[in-house]
RNA sequence: GGCGCUAUCGUCUAACGGUUAGGACAGAGCCCUCUCAAGGCUUAAAUACGAGUUCGAUUCUCGUUAGCGCUACCA
């Protein structure tokens, strides 16, 4: 049975980067029948916030991805410890009574790598248990093996064959001295314990997985099979740097794009293609799409570039991406989006639902995020917008005013209103007044919509609807 | 410093020894057109560098350089 996890630590927003990770679990889960779990890895105790796990509830729940169980790490802590134990009675960990260093430099200088702190590894059993017993505080470590030569290796299904001298790695901490599992020891007896078959996560565990093999290999049962594992390359600033929010601001959170008006599914899809490909040129993909064609081995190894500027914190192939999206969709599927938008936005929703779906689909044309449908689009929900400069150039027009007033009671002397109507309205007037129609139909867009762009004019006139139409450009 | 990983257009990527190195976004131009998008067409733009293996390297090997990650009683 394929079980995967996404294990965030709840110590900030919910990142892009990890966003993109649970992505892809839920992809690899939903394309193999598989289990996804979601674990919060709160062991550090004084870095986990509220408000971190309500970003990464709020943020998954936007993107519109669930979860099969759920568990969190400080509900486990009788686990993870059971597990040190075990490995510490099977002589593979041992106590370290010497205390942590504050300036970390001080181990790592002089060359090499800080493997142990030196005679720890050397007391006693009886003098560890005497000094364990008196109260003394101690942090138990790892006992890595030093004979020489020794290997530690695993297979990454994305990054291939991996190998690494155990004099490279040092004897890290599985209980700290306050008791608590390190990330390493309660992520290692979870993975194990919840029977996680594949451990997909960032590349930045890379190194740290030459550790939880030597984990699991102490604690499983001889026969035991290790999870699989698939590192996915990282997200990065188009300086190259890790993307943080005190250096890169609001680009980093997932917020930030719900914020700007982005389909949850067209954000998705964007992310899969950071560091993924369908290998068949395809971009744009439904969620189904996605999911029947995910797999690790479309996985990329060199990290993705996140490409936003400090003008603008939007990725522009997101945008595009979303646009599309937002076009082609079923308009039946996007109308309850447009709907929460106007909502949120104070606007009225069209109560007939034939012309909403229509009037949705005639003006999305155009735009690029729902948060256009209540900026750009606000004239065809509510009469107090605003006539934006360009718009007011096509008034401006010499007798673009007065011709419009005519046009507004020519409409309402006639009961008719279509299409067909309007425009043969509108273009009979301006052949009586021998002017180019264009005057009218861009004064006609400008003074109905506020906008100097948008839909055929013509189709614009429908969606305003007819006593609109006549208000507005008798007001004009 | 040590160890690990990575390196194709500005960006996301395709090409699992043989291609005029392909696609997309962004850029430029043209067409279409009631505006603006969309769409169509065209254009500019890349294999980090140096060796080696091979009849032939983007692709395999080694080195250099650069970037990233790990090197915490953070995750």
């Amino acid at each position: 049975m394929l079980r995967v996890r996404f294990a965030p630590s709840p110590t900030g927003y919910l990142h892009i980067g990890s966003a993109r990770t649970f992505i892809f679990n839920w992809l690899y889960a939903r394309r193999n029948q598989g289990t996804m779990i979601l674990r919060i890895d709160d062991t550090d105790v004084d870095r986990n916030t509220q408000a971190s796990l309500d970003s990464i509830f709020d943020g998954l729940k936007w993107l519109e991805l669930d979860w099969d169980e759920f568990y969190r790490q400080s509900d486990r802590l009788d686990l993870h410890r059971a597990m040190a134990q075990r490995i510490f009675e099977k002589g593979l960990a041992y106590r370290d009574f010497v205390p942590a260093v504050a300036d970390s430099e001080e181990k790592s200088h002089g060359g090499g790598p800080w493997l142990f702190n030196p005679g720890s590894r050397e007391v006693t059993p009886e003098e560890s248990d005497r000094r364990a017993a008196a109260g003394e505080p101690f942090v138990l470590r790892f006992r890595v093996p030093r004979e020489a030569g020794r290997i530690v290796r695993f297979d990454d299904m994305v990054y291939g064959a991996q190998t690494k001298s155990t004099a490279d790695v040092e004897d890290f901490a599985l209980i700290r001295s306050n008791g608590m599992p390190t990330y390493h020891m309660a992520s290692c007896a979870d993975d194990l314990d919840l029977r996680i078959s594949h451990i997909i996560r960032g590349q930045d565990h890379l190194s740290n997985t030459f550790k939880h093999v030597l984990i699991f290999e102490a604690a499983s049962e001889p026969g035991a099979v290790m999870p699989h594992f698939a590192h996915l390359p990282l997200l990065i600033a188009p300086d190259g740097a890790k993307l943080s929010k005190r250096k890169h601001g609001p680009v980093v959170s997932v917020t930030t794009y719900r914020d700007h008006g982005f389909l949850p599914h067209s954000y998705v899809n964007f992310l899969c293609l950071l560091g993924w490909s369908p290998k068949d040129n395809r971009e744009q993909m439904t969620r189904q799409e996605l999911i029947d064609v995910f797999s690790l081995e479309g996985v990329n190894r060199s990290n993705a570039v996140v490409n936003f500027t400090e003008q603008d914190p939007i990725d522009a192939k997101a945008l595009w991406l979303n646009s599309q999206h937002l076009r082609s969709m079923p308009v039946a599927e996007l109308a309850p989006y447009v709907r929460a938008t106007l909502e949120q936005a104070g606007l009225p929703v069209p109560e007939d639902v034939a012309s909403f779906l229509h009037l949705v689909d005639v003006i999305r044309s155009r735009f690029f995020t729902l948060t256009d449908f209540a900026t750009r689009g606000r004239a065809y929900f509510a009469d107090d917008f605003v006539i934006e400069g360009k718009a007011v150039n096509n008034l401006d027009v010499p007798g673009a005013r007065e011709l419009l007033r005519e046009l507004g009671d020519r409409l309402a002397a006639t009961p008719e209103f279509t299409e067909a109507s309007v425009e043969a309205e509108l273009r009979k007037l301006a052949a009586d007044r021998g002017v180019k129609a264009g005057v009218l139909i861009n004064g006609s867009r400008a003074a109905l919509t506020g906008q100097p762009v948008g839909p055929s004019a013509f189709a614009v006139f429908l969606c305003v609807g007819r006593q609109r139409v006549i208000a507005r450009l008798r007001g004009v």
